[in-house]
DNA sequence: GCACGCCTCCAGGAG
DNA sequence: GTCTCCTGGAGGCGTGCC
């Protein structure tokens, strides 16, 4: 009993600090305002729209179309009458007497309506009260949703509104006549009978699908843009600050779509740049022009910028855009000469669409399933190194301050080329990735790339749930009916639910092992078995017998549930028909491109829609959701691998959806899969052969050699970043002497050559024969320095001594690279070889090798040998 | 005062 | 601000021993 009570105790006060690390509450959902500059035609051809906005003094939301064939953009203005509204189960004549509604000039109209309320399985009347403007109904303190005693569907922002009655899609094409926004119906080359056909199977209407498909279908235009960046005067180390904009902004360079290559630079007098520097090495292409006029110079700059749909720009949102506003307004611009407007935490222009790529690619989602995991670190110079293979000029310690104007123009001007080359690259995958993902998640694409996931998902479930007169329910309305204790708790404390299996693996070297996996198991789930936030514990007695294994969850067996449908036609598109399209040498390059970028945009939606049911930010949270599809996946794994094991399969291994099998014939593997397919409606395939694998006794820890005699290292201490590179590349070596190991009886001889590879490291390290960046360990920062309250690890004792010794500044996001010490820590910038504790870095190699020697049967002293005894003279 | 064990924090990774 | 599971290093703290 005392132990439940301390117990207790405990998570009180984890809850309480957890709750002071909040930052403060915000609006779900920003009203943003802005009063744009652009034309508004009533005859326009062809356009893509690129978002919608609100405009505050015309009160009306805005489209912002993108023409093909001028690659101009263009506005739109509402003019359906469409008003900001909210819901409410208050009867309209009860309403009317209220003075909140009675005496607010500001209430346009009461409406009785009926909406279907999902969760209840029924339908629901409704008030709906439409205002005058979006404030009005919520984003004040008196808003009416502040006052109301009930309401719903009030905290979308109005420009999402707008798009979701109106069902129109960002990224899609449009035209106007007459003043009107109509839609351009998207053209597909497929055969349509043929997509019909292999989609015939699923829940949802054909209508539906053929609509879905036409609208992923059709390639994205070309997007006219300027990628933009800034240098500003800075006094060494330290970083200027955007908001107060002390310091003149000294180039500002420019790549665009069409060719340009521009870099504006200041001349600046009174630190002697009267002579500009070399010339030779500038681009030849490049444009350089000179300002004595810090003001002239953003001028230009403004109406360069101006000129183009989209801007791009790296870390515009925090930086490059936030200083040119607030220096432009220090040099006394007016508020109307700057065509960029500030947000919270973003910039946006009056005359485009920003999209900031560094909001993009550290979006998590977009850098695993998007990317690969290609690019480790968010900065401008590791992303264009991995993805396109160029890199920012080189400054070789030099300081902007002290370059040339030549040298200076070189340094922006390359910075503004990768960025734009970000997009371009591989027939301008980004752009078509983010017109694609516009589509898929009814996002505006100024919104697309800053945010995140869930904001994606949350944006597509409104959308349908509007077109299909769904009531968008409160996240009060799902906590109040599925809000029960999870069936078996989560095995990491701190969790909330108990995720997936992932089996012991028989430590030993296999041959001929063959790794099976379920496809995309988690949509799959989600589909096949009706897991919505409405179907899981829905409210009819007859379903309650429909239980999810190994929990008290039943599913609803009535009605099929929207999560469900749609993450299930989503995955049907990818797997039935873009990838295997994107793949089939018999179609076009440009065909197979752009299936290519569909199915990737569809990955990223799909493989997130579990995730975001168990995330309590999530407007749909419901736990019992994500608990059933992880429950449900473990029996999956834990009932196939028992069915292997009947048919005399040897099962060495398995995480979450995949088995690793001894050597199995062809047949066990199609009864296998032919009894997943039957049994458990999911697709078991085979994923990849290896020639052999090595496991320890650790899990999600192997390595394996492939049929091809590629290697596959999972998990491994050697190849992760922060081992220091004098080991990662011996554990480089040791697994190229394995790779070539093609047999049980070539291994006697490739454990003797690692044995080896071993005792002359051990020697160098010993010796100190190294060069001490190889000895850096690299660890990133996760939060900003002063937020490490409760322990000072390592590379936080690194980073202090940074900021103590060279004045240097760290913050969450940089890699820290440093060395172990008899006396702890030095950063590798002021490390010296002598310094370093060497018998950390044995230490170190002791346990990045245990974990391979320990499959190979091989002890790390035994293999050191005399060696070890040895050191005792060596010192 | 110090070694030791235990727990927590932190980072990096697999899926 | 999708999720959980797993490994390993180091920090931090209480305990028991000398």
């Amino acid at each position: 009993m005392l132990s439940q009570d301390l117990k207790l105790e405990d998570t009180a006060s984890e809850v309480e600090e957890e709750e002071e690390e909040k930052p403060e509450e915000r609006e779900p959902e920003e009203e943003l305002s802005v009063h744009l500059k652009l034309d508004t035609p009533s005859e326009l051809d062809e356009s893509v729209l690129l978002t919608v906005v609100y405009d505050g003094e015309r009160k009306r939301a805005v489209c912002l179309l993108y023409n093909v064939k001028t690659e101009k953009l263009f506005a739109w203005y509402d003019n359906t009458g469409h008003k900001p509204y909210l819901l409410t189960d208050i009867p309209a004549d009860k309403l009317k007497q209220l003075p909140d509604i009675a005496n607010n000039r500001a209430v346009q109209g009461l409406e009785t309506i009926t909406k279907f309320h999902a969760l209840d399985d029924k339908m629901v009347r409704f008030t709906k009260v439409m205002a005058d403007d979006p404030l009005t109904i919520g984003g004040r303190k008196n808003s009416l949703r502040e006052r109301l005693p009930s309401s719903w569907e009030a905290r979308i922002r109005y420009a999402n509104c707008f798009m979701y009655d109106t069902k129109i899609i960002p990224g899609t094409k449009y035209r106007l006549s007459n003043g009107n926004l109509l839609q351009v119906s998207p053209q597909s080359q497929e055969n349509m009978s043929e997509v019909a056909k292999v989609f015939s199977q699923g829940s949802t209407d054909s209508q539906t699908v053929m609509s879905w498909f036409r609208t992923l279908s059709e390639p994205a235009p070309n997007f006219r843009r300027l990628a933009l960046d800034i240098e500003v005067e800075t006094e060494e180390n330290r970083l200027p600050n955007a908001e107060e904009a002390n310091q003149r902004v000294i180039a500002v360079s420019f790549y665009g779509s069409d060719g340009v290559k521009r870099a504006l630079v200041l001349i600046r007098e009174d630190r002697g740049d009267s002579d500009p520097g070399d010339v030779k090495e500038l681009p030849p292409d490049l444009q350089v022009e000179f300002y004595t006029d810090e003001s002239n110079l953003l001028r230009d700059t403004f109406a360069l910028m101006s000129a183009y749909p989209i801007i791009l720009t790296f870390n515009g949102d925090n930086f490059d855009l936030k200083y040119l506003y607030h220096r432009a307004l220090k040099l006394g611009f007016q508020r109307n000469q700057i065509p960029i407007t500030l947000g919270h935490r973003d910039a946006r222009l009056t005359t485009g669409v920003h999209l900031d790529l560094f909001q993009f690619f550290k979006n998590r989602a977009v850098q695993i399933y998007a990317f690969d995991m290609k690019y480790k670190e968010f900065n401008l110079d590791s992303i264009t190194s991995a993805l396109i293979g160029k890199n920012k000029v080189d400054l070789n310690g030099k300081f902007i301050d002290s370059l040339s104007p030549y040298e200076l123009a070189h340094y922006c001007f390359r910075d503004a080329q990768i960025t734009y080359e970000l997009t371009s690259f591989s027939d301008n995958l980004v752009m078509k990735l983010i017109a694609l993902m516009m589509r898929t998640s009814r996002t505006g694409m100024d919104d697309l790339v800053r945010t995140g996931v869930s904001t994606w998902i949350k944006n597509l479930m409104y959308a349908i749930h509007r077109e299909r007169n769904y009531l968008i329910p409160n996240p009060e309305d799902i906590a109040k009916r599925k809000h029960v204790s999870s069936s078996a708790p989560a095995l990491i404390k701190g969790k909330k639910y108990k995720g997936a299996i992932v089996i012991n693996p028989k430590a030993g070297v296999y041959f001929d092992v063959t790794v099976l996996d379920f496809a995309s198991l988690y949509p799959s789930i989600l589909k096949e078995y009706n897991l919505s936030y409405e179907t899981v514990r829905c409210p009819h007695p007859e379903c309650q017998s429909n239980i999810i294994p190994e929990t008290n969850h039943w599913v609803c067996k009535k009605r099929k549930g929207v999560a469900s449908e749609l993450v299930g036609l989503f995955r049907d598109f990818r797997v039935l028909w873009f990838k295997p399209k994107s793949k089939d040498n018999m179609l076009s390059k440009e065909y197979r491109s752009w299936y290519d970028v569909a199915q990737r945009a569809l990955k990223v939606f799909v493989n997130a829609s579990y995730g975001v049911f168990g995330a309590e930010t999530f407007p749909f949270y419901c736990l019992p959701v994500a608990e059933s599809t992880a429950a449900m996946a473990r029996y999956i794994i834990t009932s196939t691998i028992k069915k292997a094991e009947e048919t005399g399969m040897k099962v060495l291994y398995g995480d979450t959806d995949s088995l690793f099998v001894l050597n199995p014939n062809e047949k066990q593997i199609h009864d296998l899969v032919d009894w997943a397919k039957d049994k458990l409606k999911v697709d078991l395939d085979v994923d990849k052969r290896f020639r052999y694998v090595a496991f320890s006794e650790r899990k999600k820890n192997y390595f394996g050699v492939k049929e091809g005699g590629a290697v596959e290292i999972k998990g491994l201490l050697g190849k992760k970043r922060n081992t220091p590179p004098i080991i990662q590349k011996t554990f480089q070596r040791t697994l190229e002497e394995l790779s070539s190991v093609k047999s049980p009886e070539e291994f006697e001889n490739a454990k003797k050559k690692v044995r080896k590879i071993l005792k002359d490291e051990y020697t160098v390290i010993k010796a100190r024969k190294f060069d001490i960046k190889d000895m850096a360990i690299s660890v990133m920062l996760n939060k900003n320095p002063d937020r490490y309250t409760k322990t000072t690890p390592q590379h936080i004792k690194a980073a202090r001594l940074l900021e103590a010794k060279m004045g240097r500044k760290v913050l969450a996001g940089d890699l820290i690279h440093y060395v172990k010490t008899y006396d702890g820590v030095q950063p590798i910038e002021l490390a010296k070889p002598e310094d370093v504790d060497v018998e950390k870095y044995i230490e170190l190699l002791r346990s990045t090798f245990d974990q391979i020697l320990d499959a190979l049967g091989v002890d790390f002293d035994e293999a050191m040998g005399e060696k070890t005894l040895e050191s005792f003279f060596v010192n």
